[in-house]
RNA sequence: GCCGGAAUGGCGGAAUUGGUAGACGCACGAGACUCAAAAUCUCGCGAGCUUCACAGCUUGUAAGGGUUCAAAUCCCUUUUCCGGCACCA
């Protein structure tokens, strides 16, 4: 590639800005703190295949933010570090006995190589890795106040179990319900784990969503993830038992249509219930249910299916006898595990009623007393019919009633019931950061002191899993036996690892005081730095890490620990780069761009430019390497003008001084958005465009496109600004910095003329050039002059004119 | 199945949020330079039609309908694609 000579050019500046430190913060606290800013990515997991270039999509858009408010006066702390405990280095420790920590730091060690030969301004001095003894303290640290406070607990929960290979599995790495590795159908097991209690913290979850400037869908997803509804729990007693079910619905107007009850199989009170006449039936469904996974219970089965226990139920407000039946559509973890159905309202009770010949009782009509046809259900609101003195009531309001009757009755009361789980914390392996509790068989679950952490992996030459479902670590049995602290009996290690959404949780807040040995960080740095201002990063990440992060910062904002109630001020989401065939980047497809070809072919600034210009920065798009070789045609253009444009002049023409105004005003409004890059750009191509029909500009023209040209092309401009510049480097430490954005002046920005659309009837005939601002009538008799215009209006009568000041005249005739 | 998002030239995308559709770039075509090619520069480039030409007409933002002087933009119906999913009572 000819052009200018981006390998050396780039490697020259990265090698000064390191050396400069040009990319640090300054670390006095009494800099102004409305300048400082946090602006933060995602932090990557280090795989082994090396950084894809959907990274560095997301790395640019924060670089250029970065860059242009540290040009503006700012304090900005712009850090990367590594999410590095996980599931793949693991597995491939299982295949080669290579230690993950081996495996790990390699990986590293690659990410860093390109990420820096991308010129991003992190800064280096506070990197880390989650699987840094002295960082993974901390992770263990913030645990033990969970378990204090009473919000980590141990109970039974399912794992995915492969028979064959004899270990939990990922879901990730169940294909089809069968493991990913030997094919073996996969079961579910109920194993002791240890949960978060994250449901403790579900209203505040959802309600601070009001305070964070996220995309609408992001707040969307966590709120149907969070899933809180209210309604009423209601009690109905068991005919021939002293045995009651409790159900939870939205919909207690709908109570006179209950037709049967359904409890999820695994609900406590089946095997009790259950007449002798039913056991094997419904033995073998309980059994059939047992290996399916909820996916497979709501989406796979259209077909309802269950089972009757032979029981019944009375109607708490009737009287009348339902019959109880088990279902996999309903689940034991959501609400109370069972439910009233109501076939007439609900679609799945209706499924189910059809196929199983149970009554279908309509009790809400959309009118007054109006039956209509029961051929499918009718969801909606309405009025209640067939509902006794709770007829003729519009739903809200009979729920109400009912609900208040109810509670006289003490067979019912107002609920509220969330989606949300709680956060199975504990993961059968090896490479994750250990749980730091000892288990004793006559104190239970002892924490470690605090001074004992962190509480490090043991090194082993086997990651193979125990082989009855326990973690590798299980084996390793002079780390697992140990004296009990309390009473000094022989007790064991838990074997469990964190998952790793563990060390995500808190990372953002470690970045304020990364070296700090005797706190995870130090309140006085948190409350300079924190919130995080921009965060950056997939869409993928919307629920799971998004939420979990919140929900650890609110627990250590109630202990005092940290000072905001939230984490992530503004979050922005990079969308997904493609292939050139417009399909997913994988290995398989063998569509994989390497950015380090990229790099090398094109340089950094190519690289960087061509990302940002491919479109808006949320949305996905296929990579084409044509249009790279656009952008690059571009740095070369700025390259050759501006070491060969004279800069003596001493103004430039009056339209162009307009454009770059206003290209000034446009990429400055373009950056902070977040999103539009794209048309940024677009504007700098425009103004070269023009300039390059000049062969002298004044050197303050040439300074303010270079200095812009930085934040997206820091080499390429760094280079030149040596040429137009004023001696001194454009990227400097914090003292050494100046403002170097130029400004721009809006009354330089006003066209003096303007261009009418001239419509006849709604469409376009011709165009007049008017001075800015005239006024209605001129225009209106400019126009009426053109032949044009003359051709449509004689024999015609108008009825109307619009007028839009400096846009569009139209004769409506 | 449910929820969310999207659909604009050969391609990526612009469009002041209801006001001249297609900015900018890619690809392509023609020309200049060259012995030639590459690179570079200049011009053209949604489709169809009329015209020697200047120019003009029709049509066009997934499809169909609607609101409006005016719709890529707002409303209704449909189709396709992408993302998410936990049959959530």
């Amino acid at each position: 590639m000819e052009g200018y000579p981006h390998q050396e050019i780039e490697k020259k500046w990265q090698e000064f800005w390191e050396k400069n430190e040009s990319n640090r913060v300054t670390e006095d606290l009494s800099f102004p703190k409305e300048k400082r800013l946090y602006i933060l990515d995602m932090f990557p997991y280090p795989s082994g295949e090396g950084l894809h270039v959907g990274h560095p999509e997301g790395y640019t858009a924060t670089d250029i933010l970065s860059r242009y408010y540290r040009l503006n006066g700012y304090n900005v702390l712009h850090p990367m570090g590594w999410d590095a405990f996980g599931l793949p280095a693991e597995n491939y420790a299982i295949k080669t006995k290579i230690h993950p920590s081996i495996t790990t730091q390699k990986n590293i060690n690659t990410f860093t190589r390109q990420i820096k030969s991308l010129g991003f301004s992190y800064d280096w001095s506070r990197t880390f890795s989650t699987t840094d003894p002295e960082y993974f303290k901390w992770t263990q640290w913030i645990f033990l106040k969970f378990f204090e406070k009473g919000l980590a607990y141990k109970s039974k929960a399912p794992i995915n179990y492969c028979p064959s290979c004899k270990t939990g599995v990922a879901n990730e790495e169940v294909v089809n319900g069968c493991c990913e590795r030997c094919g073996t159908p996969v079961e579910r097991r109920l194993i002791d784990q240890w949960l978060l209690k994250i449901t403790a913290y579900a209203d505040r979850l959802l309600d601070d969503l009001e305070l964070v400037d996220w995309p609408d869908d992001i707040k969307t997803m966590q709120k149907n993830w969070i899933g809180r509804s209210e309604g009423a729990n209601i009690i109905f007693d068991i005919d021939k038992f002293n045995e009651r079910i409790e159900v939870f619905t939205t919909r207690a107007d709908t109570i006179f249509g209950a037709t049967y009850l359904v409890l999820a199989p695994e609900h406590p009170l089946v095997d009790k219930i259950t007449t002798s006449g039913q056991k094997k039936e419904v033995l073998d469904y309980k059994q059939k249910t047992l290996n399916k996974s909820d996916l497979e219970r709501t989406s796979l089965n259209k077909e309802k299916t269950g089972a009757f226990t032979g029981s019944y139920a009375i109607h708490p407000l009737s009287g009348k006898l339902l019959p109880i039946y088990i279902s996999d559509y309903i689940l034991m973890h959501y609400g109370t595990g069972a439910i009233m159905a109501v076939p007439a309202h609900d679609e799945r009770d209706f499924d189910f009623a059809s196929k199983f010949r149970l009554p279908i009782v309509q009790v809400v009509a959309p009118e007054r007393d109006m039956a209509i046809s029961l051929d499918k259900p009718y969801v909606e609101d309405g009025y209640s019919i067939n509902s006794a003195q709770f007829s003729g009531l519009p739903t809200s309001k009979c729920a109400e009633r009912i609900i208040e009757e109810l509670e006289r009755m003490k067979k019912g009361k107002r609920a509220v019931t969330y989606k949300l789980r709680d956060w199975i914390f504990s993961r059968q392996r090896y490479w994750g950061e250990p749980i730091p509790i000892i288990n004793c068989p006559d104190c239970g679950h002892v924490p470690l002191k605090y001074e004992q952490l962190p509480l490090l992996l043991p090194l082993i030459d086997s990651y193979e899993p125990a082989g009855d479902g326990t973690s590798p670590l299980s084996k390793v049995t002079s780390w697992v036996n140990v004296k009990c602290p309390k009473c000094g009996a022989d007790a064991k290690r838990e074997t469990n690892t964190m998952p790793n959404w563990a060390g995500s949780c808190w990372y953002y807040l470690r970045y304020t005081d990364p070296h700090n040995d005797k706190e995870f960080a130090s309140i006085e740095k948190q409350s300079y730095w924190m919130p995080v201002d921009i965060y950056v990063g997939g869409k993928e990440h919307a629920v799971l890490h998004l939420l979990y992060a919140r929900f650890w910062h609110k627990f250590l904002f109630d202990l005092g620990l940290v000072t905001t109630a939230e984490p992530f001020m503004k979050l922005r989401n990079q969308g997904l780069i493609l292939g050139e065939n417009n399909q997913r980047m994988s290995k398989s497809r063998g569509n994989v761009i390497n950015p380090d070809d990229i790099v090398k072919e094109f340089g950094a600034d190519t690289f960087r430019m061509y990302e940002m210009f491919m479109g808006p920065l949320e949305t996905s798009k296929p990579w084409n390497k044509n249009s790279i070789g656009g952008i690059r045609r571009f740095l070369d253009r700025i390259y050759d003008y501006f070491t060969s444009v004279s800069l003596d002049a001493e103004s430039l023409p009056p339209d162009i001084d307009r454009l770059l105004h206003k290209t000034i005003k446009k990429v400055g409004e373009d950056i902070e958005t977040i999103s539009a890059y794209n048309t940024a750009i677009s504007a700098l191509m425009i103004l070269l465009n023009e300039l390059q029909n000049l062969e002298s500009i004044p050197r303050k023209v040439a300074q303010s496109y270079i200095v812009i040209l930085s934040v997206f092309a820091p080499h390429i401009a760094e280079e030149l600004w040596g040429t137009v510049g004023d001696g001194k480097p454009i990227f400097l430490k914090p003292g050494d910095r100046e403002v170097l954005w130029p400004s721009y002046d809006e009354s330089r920005i006003k066209d003096e003329t303007v261009t009418y659309a001239i419509m006849i009837s709604g469409k376009k005939r011709a165009t007049i050039e008017m001075p800015a601002g005239a006024n209605r009538q001129d225009v209106e008799n400019e126009a009426k002059k053109l032949p044009m215009v003359q051709k449509y209006l004689e024999n015609a009568h108008i009825k109307t004119i619009i007028f839009v000041q400096d846009k569009i005249i139209n004769f409506v005739l």
